[in-house]
Parts: structure tokens; C-alpha cells; sequence
RNA sequence: GGGCGCGUAGCUCAAUUGGCAGAGCAAGAGACUCUUAAUCUCUAGGUUGAAGGUUCGAUUCCCUCCGCGCUCACCA
């Protein structure tokens, strides 16, 4: 028998000892009196004399981190609601009982805590311990108390254990839920209202991606889970509704990397009666409010970078390509305007995609200040609508932080003729090999024909822009549980069973 | 999908040129009523990711497979 199993015997051997003696090894509702962050934040500014065994009595709860024993004493700490607290457990301060109890006690058990608060001959706030009650055992042995829990594969798989063993993933996820709260709020503020729209498409479309196909049994279809949600708030735009907004997971089915996983989180939001430069207003003030109330601050640190978010540079992508252009033949403002030189140097089938493609590698990568790249050709924007002064290109732009694409927004098409033109391009486009062009989406052009007003629209992605919050060089820090090949046999539930059999 | 790398005790990591698989934490027994990576004494814990091959002998070399990471291509 491996000591894992060892362990897991005994453990469970505990836990049945505490049931025949009337305790319960998986308790019930505990009324606490504070949450730990919450009672060191009250009483750290106390000292020693403040602090008796007539003063204040908390009642606190959380997993039993560390323990100290020295005989007929022991500290310990309880780890809970992302702070630690400091227990003192006499003998002669407990009854008989929880003093048993607690000479049981393994780490990583969950247990709820009653006495006065203290400090310590060093000065640690503490809870001097009264009385003791067991809310929930431990099994499995808890990770390293030193070094944490460093496998990288486990920490995905096993999120809740990376949680415990790791105090600074649990800043990560709240970070990533206070930016979110953040959004939210200014767009309600703005008069933004909140919708959902389908997950599951008969058609996908919004943006240039290979989708996932999911099979409904009953209506004998095939659906495809969505890749955006752009044509579906545009519906909503012509219905009326004329500013919303859409928080949600979009799904492309495409390769992992440090800034891609299959499923990621989305906020795309549409206001009629206004541009894309009226977007790129909207999103500086968003964004550096964002900043401020995910992380207390619009400057962000980015490797040995600062990067403000109260600062925005806006730039046209062919001056991006002029810019960024490695080597001597630095082309010219008419060489990137010149279809020929842009195929010749681009290598894709337009022009327009030709300096798309110039662009993300030239460029992209360096773009490390909160930038905007405007003036999108018209070969990659097949929802935008063209500049009136430059058929070629349309009213785009995409935002641009430390080197990802952070959002995307442009003034919508809304002459349905121009739409299906485009689709027909996008149709020619597919008919070339292109697997990611468009698909013709007829509802949605019926919906165009009956008038849609003038939008601009905008998507953001939640994720990367959480990696840039929170300093994280990887997407899969900043989502819960990233896809991961399934892991196979575990084990656990034979040796549940096994346990189970009366010996 | 291609290339490179990694996989050793529950966790964090060692193991010389191919020569008896080790440490710390965690665990078990004992001592200890202000410790905080508590300390001290003792004990146990391994299918070295899996299967095969070379060899007197493989954690080490070779092949296949599985999982993970990095990277390239595609994609936000």
C-alpha cells in the first residue's frame, strides 16, 4: 500500500471515529462572526493590553494550514476568505472533547474556530481558542506548505488545489471579476442593457474562425457553437434596442498558445448613432476606468514595462507597416497604398490581405503602449463599412497592448446591398481555399433590409486584457479551468469503494 | 499538425561515465503550554509516466505510446 493510500485509509478511519462519537466529519452550517481578512483588518490596529481574554471574541472559519504542537499547546493557521489567521489551542482553554478533536486534526481539514483575539509574545494576532468544531476532512495529502504546488499540468487540472496551495491565484480570478464587474458597470451607466444570444448557430459568422459543430438530437440538426455574437446584436440594433451589450464565451476552433484557448470570454457592445471614432473615445474612458478598478491604478507593469492606460496612441496601419518596417527598404506612404507592392511583399491573395498580413508581423508584436490601429482593408472587414474617401478601406480599428490584440470595433455596414456584395466577396473568397471567410447569412441581411441606424461596435477580450491586469504571460493563468487533453483513470472512486466495504 | 524539451515518494527537488534510487516537507510513534518553514529522537513511504529493446546490469542509451511545457504554422 503507497502512503497515499495509507493516508487516505486512515483519514477516512478518523472520519468514521468522529461519526460513532457524535461529531460530524462533514458538518453543517457555521456561524461565523468574521470572515478572517475581515477580523485581522479590525483588530490590527490593537495592541496587547486591548486585547484580553475579556476583550473581543470572533468566531471565525477556514482549512488548517500549519500546525504547531509543543505538547499540551499548539498553534496553527487557518487559511479563509483569502486571508490567514493565527489559532492558539491550550489544553487547559478547551474542554476534554475539542481538545481530542483537535490532536486529530490533519492539515488541510476545515474547521471553525470560537475565543478572544490576542497577540502573541511576537506580536501575531491570534485566536486564543475556546472552542473548536469540525466542519469538513481532508483525505488527500495538501501540497508543499513551502514551495506550493509548482506542476504546472496540476495546477490546471486541479484548480481548487492550486487555490489552496497558491494564495496568489485566487488575486488573479478577482482581478479578472472586478474588471469585469468594472465594464459592466460604466456600460450600464451609459445606458447599455445586457443580452444574451445564441451559443449554438445554425450559421456562424462575426468573425474569421473555424467553429465547433454540436448536434441537436431532436431537431436533427447540426449546430455550430458560436465564434461571435456580432450578427446577432446587430439584430437587436435594427429591433430597436439601440445600445447593447454581450459579456460571454465565444468559441473558435483553432490552436492553443499563450494567447489562445478554444473557448474565451467576450464583451461586445454596439451603440447606434455613433462611429468608430466615437468607439475609440468610448473605449479610453472604459478602459482606464477598468484599470483603475481592477488594479487600483491605470498604469499597469508589463515585464520591466509601465503601461498607461490614461494614455492611448492612435495610428493608421499602413503608417503602423512604415513604421515598423525591418530593414532598408523602409517602404513609402505610397508603396503601401500600391496593391502591387503590397502583394509582392504581403504574399497573400488581395492586397488588402497582403497588408493585413504585413501588419501582425511587423508590427503587432511591438505594440506595446495601449494603441489603436485604425483603417482595416476592406478584404478583412467584411461587416465594416468603407471610408468614404478611401474605398479600400474601412472605419476599423482594433486595440492593441503589449503586443495581443485586445478588441476590435468599427462603424457597422448597414446598407444591406453592400452587405451581400460583400458576403458574395467573402463567398468568392471561400470558393479560393480561404476555410474562415464568411458565410452568406441571409436572415441577417433581411434584417439589414429593414434598416438598420448607423453603429458603431466594439469587442473586447475579457481574457487578455485580465493577462495584462494581472501581469500574466499566459492565458491559461486567468481562466479557472483551460482546455486540457482528458487526463484518463483516476482512481479515487475504487478507493472510495474499496473503503466503503465492511471489513 | 511540425520541431525542441520535460515526466523520479502525496508535494518540492537530487542521483557522477550505464553500477545498491536519496533529501526536505507531508505521514506514523515519542518529547515539548508563545510557536510561526517550530525544534529534537525514531519509523515507514518508489511499477523512476506506460510498454518494448540494447546490456551482466537502465532513472540514465534506443524505439513506440501517453501526458505536459515551449515554439512554428493557423487563429482574437
Amino acid at each position: 500500500m503507497s502512503i497515499e493510500d495509507e493516508l487516505f485509509e486512515r483519514r477516512l478511519e478518523r472520519a468514521r471515529e468522529m461519526g460513532s462519537a457524535g461529531l460530524r466529519p462533514y458538518g453543517r452550517r457555521f456561524d461565523f462572526t468574521h470572515e478572517i481578512p475581515e477580523a485581522i483588518a479590525q483588530f490590527s490596529s490593537k495592541d496587547a493590553t486591548e486585547l484580553t481574554p475579556d476583550g473581543p471574541r470572533v468566531k471565525v472559519s477556514g482549512r488548517v494550514m500549519t500546525i504547531r504542537r509543543m505538547g499540551k499547546a499548539a498553534f496553527a493557521h487557518l487559511a479563509g476568505g483569502g486571508g490567514r489567521i493565527q489559532i492558539y489551542v491550550r489544553k487547559d482553554a478547551v474542554s476534554v472533547e475539542d481538545y481530542d478533536l483537535f490532536e486529530k486534526l490533519d492539515l488541510g481539514d476545515v474547521i471553525g474556530v470560537e475565543g478572544y483575539v490576542f497577540r502573541t509574545r511576537t506580536g501575531e494576532l491570534s485566536i486564543h481558542a475556546e472552542k473548536l468544531t469540525f466542519l469538513s476532512k481532508i483525505l488527500l495529502a495538501l501540497p508543499e506548505k513551502w514551495h506550493g504546488l509548482e506542476d504546472v499540468e496540476t495546477r490546471y487540472r486541479q484548480r481548487y488545489l492550486d487555490l489552496i496551495a497558491n494564495p496568489d491565484v485566487r488575486g488573479i480570478f478577482i482581478t479578472r471579476a472586478r474588471l469585469i464587474k468594472s465594464l459592466r458597470r460604466q456600460l450600464e451607466e451609459r445606458g447599455f442593457i445586457e443580452v444574451e444570444t445564441p451559443m449554438m448557430q445554425p450559421l456562424f459568422g462575426g468573425a474569421a474562425a473555424k467553429p465547433f459543430v454540436t448536434h441537436h438530437n431532436a431537431l436533427d440538426i447540426d449546430l455550430y457553437l458560436r465564434i461571435a455574437p456580432e450578427l446577432y446584436l446587430k439584430r437587436l440594433i435594427v429591433g430597436g434596442l439601440d445600445r447593447v451589450y454581450e459579456i460571454n464565451r465565444n468559441f473558435r476552433n483553432e490552436g492553443l498558445g499563450w494567447k489562445y484557448n478554444p473557448e474565451f470570454t467576450m464583451l461586445e457592445f454596439y451603440q447606434a448613432y455613433t462611429d468608430y471614432l466615437g468607439m475609440m473615445d468610448l473605449t479610453e474612458k472604459l478602459l482606464a476606468t477598468a484599470a483603475e478598478d481592477a488594479t487600483g491604478s491605470t498604469l499597469i507593469t508589463w515585464g520591466d514595462r509601465v503601461l498607461d492606460f490614461s494614455k492611448w496612441r492612435r495610428l493608421s496601419m499602413r503608417d503602423a507597416v512604415i513604421e515598423y518596417w525591418e530593414g532598408d527598404d523602409k517602404p513609402s506612404a505610397n508603396d503601401v497604398r500600391d496593391p502591387d507592392w503590397l502583394l509582392r511583399h504581403g504574399g497573400k491573395a488581395t492586397a488588402g490581405e497582403s497588408l493585413g498580413h504585413l501588419f501582425e508581423t511587423l508590427a503587432e508584436p511591438k505594440l506595446m503602449e495601449p494603441t489603436f490601429i485604425y483603417d482595416y482593408p476592406v478584404e478583412v472587414s467584411p461587416l465594416s463599412m468603407k471610408k468614404p474617401d478611401d474605398p479600400g478601406m474601412t472605419e476599423r480599428f482594433e486595440i492593441y497592448v503589449a503586443g495581443m490584440e485586445i478588441g476590435n470595433a468599427y462603424t457597422e455596414l448597414n446598407d444591406p446591398q453592400e452587405q451581400r456584395r460583400r458576403f458574395d466577396m467573402q463567398l468568392a473568397m471561400r470558393a479560393g481555399g480561404n476555410e474562415e471567410a464568411h458565410a452568406m447569412d441571409e436572415d441577417y441581411l433581411r434584417a439589414l433590409c429593414y434598416g438598420m441606424p448607423p453603429t458603431g461596435g466594439e469587442g473586447i477580450g475579457i481574457d487578455r486584457l485580465t493577462m495584462l491586469f494581472t501581469g500574466t504571460r499566459t492565458i491559461r493563468d486567468v481562466i479557472l479551468f483551460p482546455q486540457l487533453r482528458p487526463e484518463g483513470e483516476i482512481g479515487i472512486a475504487a478507493r472510495l469503494r474499496d473503503s466503503d466495504k465492511p471489513k
